[in-house]
DNA sequence: GAATCATACAACCAATCAGTTGTACGTCAA
DNA sequence: TTGACGTACAACTGATTGGTTGTATGATTC
């Protein structure tokens, strides 16, 4: 049905937003986008354990906001810009919703019959 | 310090992302931005406590996604489109620092010295 | 094969969250 | 002035979160 696919983008949408809800985890997203960082190496730029990072890794990763490669004994991350797209066009048609309203406003304006 | 001044921005981030991160709201917000809705109306429209839908129009409200004005007995409220609009920027900025990535890269491919 | 490095994951804890019910207060209509 | 309506907020509850430490597993190096 298709009210199961909406359940499912309304699921993935609460998993990009609360991603993205944490400074910690934009900020590794800003690392990752520029460049490939193994999660050790990520871990070492913050002031918590190893295991913190790496949970907030698995978040971004859950989202699909970043994908893992295997690199010899290391795990390297990467940003995946059309996750982030996804999650501006989610707000594109938000604001579409509001282009929708500011119309209607004006059409009353253009013709104020009734 | 300019320090503080980004500690503000990553709190309004915070606030702006978590906001986002509920359908609830996020349907709130569809709704505040086609037109102007009391909160008992938008309670209505939903299978939760009245003041539960307060508490999210609350949250909404503090994160700057939507304002009220007063009209009689009711509190009627209407989403703020910049606001969204400053919520899509962060993500082009994000996508800014892949650009930059992507950038470096074809350079490094053009000039093959070294 | 043993020691080490990089990662994953479980178990735990305090704090926050999303919901509830109940109460209080301002505004409107009779 | 009394009642009903619309709103806000406090207090509570169970679930989730972001952090911790400890342990297990895989790949690398000696």
């Amino acid at each position: 049905m298709i009210r199961d696919v909406i359940e499912d983008d309304e699921d993935r949408a609460d998993a990009l937003f609360h991603a993205l809800a944490d400074r910690t985890r934009r900020d590794i997203m800003r690392r990752v986008l520029a460049g490939e960082y193994s999660v050790s190496t990520l871990a070492a730029s913050y002031d918590m354990s190893f295991a913190a990072v790496q949970k907030h890794v698995a978040v971004l990763e859950r989202a699909g906001l970043l994908r893992k490669r295997r690199h010899g004994r290391e795990q390297r991350a990467s940003g995946d810009v059309a996750a982030v797209r996804s999650v501006a066009s989610m707000l594109t048609e938000l604001e579409q919703v509001w282009r929708g309203r500011i119309a209607r406003i004006d059409e009353l304006i253009a013709e104020p019959e009734d």
